[in-house]
DNA sequence: ATTTAGCACTCGCTAGCATGGAGTGCTAAC
DNA sequence: GTTAGCACTCCATGCTAGCGAGTGCTAAAT
C-alpha cells in the first residue's frame, strides 16, 4: 500500500498531468501548494512509484507521466468530488424541463450536452423497452402484398416496419386480427408480448397461424432494432487533444465510432452502474489510450441504458464522473415519471 | 480557349495528380503513353497553363498542381466515362433487390455502398415526401393529457410525434376526428395537407378549432423533420487522403460534417441533376481544398432528394460520377415503382 | 518556326552536429 | 529522514551542407 506522502504525491502528478498534459517534473511538483517538500525528496518518492508501476518515465531525464495503474490508484482512491458551476448545473437542468419530448429526443440531447459539458466525446444507449407496455397494435395495409404494422407503447415509443402480407387475407380480417390484438394485450409489457401473443391466438383464430407467425417476427424485430439506440456526440472533440495531434490515431478512433454495433459493444451494459476503463486495460488497440467511463440510468431501479464518454487517459475524471452521475439521475428519474402516468 | 495539346497535356497533368499526390513534372508527362514531345516542350506549355491559370507552383522548382480552373476545365471537357468493374456493379445491383425495406432504409444503405466504394465521404438526403399520400392517421391517447399522432403514408413511411391533448377531450370524440380525417383525408398528397384539413373540418366539427390546430402544427412538423433525413457515411475516409495528414484540417471538415443542418445545406438541392463544387468554388473555408459533387435522384420526374459525395481537390471526378449517376438513377427506379403501387 | 538538348539555378528535404535546458540520480552534508 | 549540489542524460531547436527533383533559359537541331 502507499503511504500517505505517495499519494499526496501522486495525486498532484495527475492532476498536473491532466491539465498541463506534459511530463510532470519533481520542482513543478515541490513549488505546489500542500507540497511541503524539496524537489529532490519528491524525486526519491517518484522513482520509487515508478518502480511500482504507477509512474512512468517517457525517456530518461524527462518528467513523469501516470501509467494505468497511477490512473486507476487516482480514480479508486484519490479522486475527490467536483462541484458543477451555475453556467453547467443550469444547462443540465434546462434539459430535464422540456416536456413534450419523446424520451428518445431527450436522450439525443443528453449526448449533446454531455459532449458540450465535458468537451470529449458522448456516447447515450436509449433505453432499452422491454418494460414498456403496450397501448396500440395498428395494421396499415398499404396495398395486397403489404402492410406497415405498427406498435405504440404506453410511453409514447413508435415502432414501425413494413411486412409482406399473406395471401389472401382481406381487410376485414385484419382489421378483426388488430382489434383482437388491441383488446388482448393492451398493458402488456412488450417483453412478455412474444409469449403471449401465443397464447392469446390459441382459441379461434388458430387458422391462420402463419400470419401470426409473421406478426410475431415483425414485433420481435421492431423491439430489438438495437443499433438505433446510439446517440453519438462530439466525436470530433478527441482532436483538441495534444496527445491526439497524429491523424493515425485519430483515424483509428474515429472509425471505430463510425461503426454503431462496436459502440454498442463498448458503452453496452453487463454492468450497472460506475465503469471506469482506462488506457490499456481496454480491449481494443485503437482506444488504449482513451478512457472510458459509463454508468447507467434506470427505470424502476432497473437499469435500461448507458451514458458515457470516450476521452484521453489523461482526462478530467472527476469532472466527467460528476456529469455522468447528474445526468444518468436525471435521465432515470425523468424515465420513471413518464411510466406512472 | 487552350489548344490540343494544352489539353492533352492538363488532361495528363490532372490524371498524373489524382492518383500520385504529388506535383508532377514535366518529365513525367513527357514519359506517358500518347505524349509525344520532350519534357523542354511541356516544360513551355506548362509554363504557358500556369500563366493562363490552369496550373499551380506549390514552390520555384516544384512540379505542377491543378488549380481550381484546371479541375474546372478537366471536369467540364476533359473527363472521360469511367466504366465499373463486374464486383462494383454486383455491388450496387443487390443494394436495389432488396424487397422488404422501407425507402429510408435503402436511402441508408445507398450512402454505406456509396462510401465503400468510392473511398470518400458520402451524403444523402432522403427523400422529401410531400408527394406521398396520406394512407392512414392514428390518434392514440397514452393518458389524460397527451396523445401519440401518427402518419402513414401510401409508401409506407410513418411519422409520429407526441402531443398535448386539448382539455377536456373524450376518447370517443377522438376515434371520431380520426375516422373523419381518414375517410375524407385518404389519398391526399401530404403538401396539400394542411390546406385540406382546413376544407374540411369547416362544417360540424368546427366548434373544435383548438384541437385542429394542434393537430396541424403537428402534422407541419412530423413532415418538415429534415435534419432526420441526412445520411452521412465514410467521414473519416478522407484521413486517407495524403493532402489531410494535418490534424487542424481534418478537424475543420469533421467538425463540418457533425453538424446536420450545415449538411443539408452544402448537400441540399437548389439544382437538380449533376452538380460539382471544386475547391475554392465552395463558400466555407474548411472545405476550400475539397470537391463535392452531388446530383439529385426524383419520383416522376421531380427531384425528391440527394445523393453526393465528398472529397479532396483531387479526386477521382470521373469514377464518381459514374457511380452517383448509377445511384441515383436506381433510386428513382426504386420510389418511382413503389409509388406506383 | 518549332522542338529539343544542355546547363545553371532554385528550393525543399534530410542528415549531421552543436547548443541549451529540463529533469534525473547520486552523494554528501544537514 | 531530508535536502543542496552536481554530473549526466536526452530531447528540442537551430544551423549548415549536400542531394535531388524540377524549372527556365539559351542555343542548337529539325
Amino acid at each position: 500500500m502507499l503511504s500517505d506522502r505517495q499519494q499526496l504525491i501522486l495525486n498532484a502528478i495527475v492532476d498536473n498531468y491532466i491539465h498541463s498534459a506534459e511530463p510532470v517534473g519533481s520542482r513543478t511538483i515541490s513549488k505546489r501548494e500542500g507540497i511541503g517538500f524539496s524537489s529532490a525528496t519528491i524525486r526519491n518518492e517518484m522513482s520509487d512509484l515508478e518502480e511500482l508501476g504507477y509512474l512512468e518515465q517517457p525517456h530518461t531525464s524527462a518528467g513523469r507521466v501516470p501509467s494505468t495503474k497511477g490512473y486507476r490508484f487516482y480514480v479508486d482512491n484519490l479522486i475527490q468530488p467536483h462541484l458543477l458551476d451555475d453556467g453547467e448545473l443550469g444547462k443540465l437542468k434546462q434539459l430535464f424541463a422540456e416536456r413534450i419530448l419523446h424520451s428518445e429526443q431527450v436522450v439525443e440531447y443528453t449526448a449533446q450536452i454531455l459532449s458540450q459539458l465535458t468537451n470529449y466525446t458522448a456516447v447515450v444507449l436509449g433505453p432499452e423497452i422491454f418494460e414498456h407496455r403496450l397501448k396500440h397494435i395498428q395494421i396499415v395495409p398499404l396495398n395486397e402484398q403489404q402492410a406497415v404494422a405498427i406498435v405504440v407503447t404506453h410511453t409514447g415509443r413508435v415502432e414501425n416496419k413494413l411486412i409482406d402480407l399473406p395471401e389472401g387475407i382481406g381487410s376485414g380480417e385484419i382489421e378483426r386480427l388488430v382489434n383482437l390484438l388491441n383488446s388482448r394485450l393492451a398493458d402488456v409489457p412488450l417483453w412478455q408480448l412474444r409469449q403471449r401473443l401465443y397464447q392469446e391466438i390459441s382459441g379461434e383464430m388458430r387458422r391462420h397461424a402463419e400470419q401470426y407467425e409473421e406478426m410475431l417476427r415483425v414485433l420481435d424485430q421492431s423491439l430489438t432494432q438495437e443499433e438505433d439506440r446510439v446517440y453519438l456526440r462530439g466525436a470530433t472533440k478527441i482532436m483538441n487533444q495534444p496527445e491526439f495531434r497524429d491523424v493515425d490515431k485519430v483515424k483509428d478512433i474515429l472509425e471505430l465510432l463510425e461503426q454503431n454495433d462496436q459502440l454498442l459493444h463498448l458503452f453496452g451494459m453487463p454492468a450497472d452502474g460506475l465503469r471506469v476503463r482506462i488506457g490499456q486495460e481496454n480491449q481494443l488497440d485503437a482506444i488504449k489510450q482513451c478512457s472510458i467511463i459509463t454508468t447507467s440510468y434506470s427505470l424502476g431501479g432497473k437499469p435500461v441504458g448507458m451514458v458515457g464518454i470516450l476521452g484521453p487517459t489523461r482526462m478530467e475524471y472527476g469532472r466527467v464522473i460528476t456529469v455522468l452521475n447528474y445526468l444518468a439521475e436525471g435521465l432515470s428519474r425523468m424515465l420513471t415519471s413518464q411510466f406512472e402516468k
